[in-house]
RNA sequence: GCGAUCGUGGUGAAGCGGUUAACACACCGGAUUGUGGCUCCGGCACUCGCGGGUUCGAAUCCCGUCGUUCGCCCCA
């Protein structure tokens, strides 16, 4: 037996950056105003079909889905935007006003292999914004994401930006991109080949060299924008300049969902390595809702991949503020000792201190050993001596410093150096 | 799904065909009958992922298998 592959534990000393990424994402979230949705972490398995996209790789080959025992086809979440939706749908929050402005957190799953910055199960912080089709909106988006690498204290996130139409003229601007591309069919390699009339907005990215020697010269997908929306692009740009976000338009920039209309976006971070450059990815899915059985409501978000952002800090050696102190550590000497030392214990944590004792017989060396370990800034020092005296020896660990005390002083005196 | 890589104690690692499997850290104990962070001493792998094979003999070679890591596809 041993753990599935591609997942891995979260021991209590990694918790603590765990903490830190979601307080960040929270905090981060209260700032834009928006508020936090927690929905399944499996759907039916016919919601990621329609929602993600049947020829996606996600739906293709991807999916963690299996059967209940009632032999409903259920699927654990590969990605966040259509459980989000299907809520926003379900519940009929488009009744409400709008705009809908939500964020989650939470595990993934993927059939892939394990690769750097990539597992089977993982972990992302998204957000989803319903009701508008402002602009604005897409650049708020997109700079909540960065400011939220940004108070992590990751720099050089770059941010890319397209627009990749609506469904018809990425339609045809796959014609054009074929037609393109046929006269050289013979030259790409087999990826780009069997890519090219599946998507051939893929060949763009390719990373054979020959490849992208003929894709150079491809069509540009802004070329086929009709002019509502280039001027959303252009509007979006707008916006960002205006919130100080620097960005490159990126024409060839595709995303993996069938989902996204218009406005698609990454964060990148180049020093990561192949994979896991991509920090977090997004865009608008206008005909999303409707398409899950909704009014028609547009929508855009992202997702940001925590493990991916966690390489980051790794990389930039940003450190985690993530230290929990004892307050006291009780030695105890001899068996009195010990069982008295049960009742204190009790009252120091009902009073709010964090307290911890031995449990292991050892001798008091070894415990103050372990209350230095335990970066406990005081020792309560209670042996046979003490007892009769009903007393403590008080011991300040980084100063050295020690008084005896009164029993039943101990609590306000540890209280007070708080 | 494909390619490569590695798999030795709690961890990081040496050993790469021959009687006792280095070393470091961690952990436990002692030096110090009741005082931590430093120092010194001692303890801690009948066994080298698992299965099979080659050999007088394998952690060391071969095959298979499982897993790791990295890359491809694709993505966060």
């Amino acid at each position: 037996m041993g753990i599935p592959r591609g997942t891995y534990d979260i021991l209590p000393n990694e918790v603590g950056t765990w903490h830190y990424l979601e307080k960040i994402a929270r905090e981060v979230c209260q700032r834009y105003a928006y508020a936090e949705i927690r929905t399944p972490i499996f759907e039916e398995t016919s919601l990621y079909e329609r929602g993600v996209g049947e020829t996606t790789d996600i739906v293709e080959k991807e999916m963690y889905t299996f059967l209940d025992r009632k032999n409903r086809s259920l699927t654990l979440r590969p990605e966040g935007t259509a459980g989000v939706v299907r809520s926003f749908v379900e519940n009929k929050v488009y009744a409400d006003m709008q705009p809908t402005k939500w964020y989650y957190f939470g595990p993934m799953f993927r059939y892939e292999r394990p690769q750097a910055g990539r597992f089977r199960q993982f972990h992302q912080f998204g957000v989803e914004a319903f009701g508008s089709d402002d602009p604005a909106l897409d650049a708020e988006i997109i700079s909540l994401g960065l400011d939220f690498y940004q108070t992590l204290g990751i720099s050089g996130v770059k941010v890319g930006i397209n627009n990749v139409g609506n469904p018809e003229i990425r339609a045809k601007y796959f014609e054009n991109l074929i037609a393109y591309f046929k006269p050289y069919e013979a030259e790409l390699d087999p990826d780009a080949k069997s890519r090219l009339y599946r998507n051939p907005m893929r060949i763009l990215d390719s990373k054979v060299k020959r490849t992208q020697e003929i894709a150079q010269e491809a069509p540009s997908i802004l070329d086929s924008l009709d002019k509502e929306s280039m001027e959303y692009l252009e509007r979006v740009k707008f916006y960002l300049q205006e919130l100080q976000v620097p960005f490159d338009v990126n024409d060839r920039l595709v995303r993996g969902l069938d989902y996204y209309t218009q406005t698609a976006f990454e964060f990148v971070m180049e020093e990561l390595g192949a994979q896991a450059g991509v920090v977090g990815g997004g865009g608008r899915y206008n005909g999303l809702v409707k398409e899950l059985g909704g009014p028609e409501v547009s929508g855009i978000g992202f997702g940001i991949g925590l493990e991916r952002v966690l390489l980051a800090l790794k990389e930039q050696k940003v450190t985690i503020p993530t230290s929990d102190p004892l307050d006291c550590y009780l030695v105890t000497m001899g068996e009195e000792a010990k069982v008295a030392s049960v009742r204190i214990l009790g009252e120091l944590r009902r009073a709010g201190l964090k307290a911890e004792r031995d449990y292991l017989d050892r001798k008091m060396k070894a415990q103050l050993k372990t209350a230095n370990r335990n970066e406990a800034r005081f020792v309560a020092i209670l042996g046979e001596e003490e007892l009769v005296n009903q007393q403590v020896q008080v011991k300040h660990m980084e100063t050295g410093e020690q008084t005896s005390i009164a029993m039943d002083q101990l609590v306000s005196y540890l209280l007070e150096g708080k």
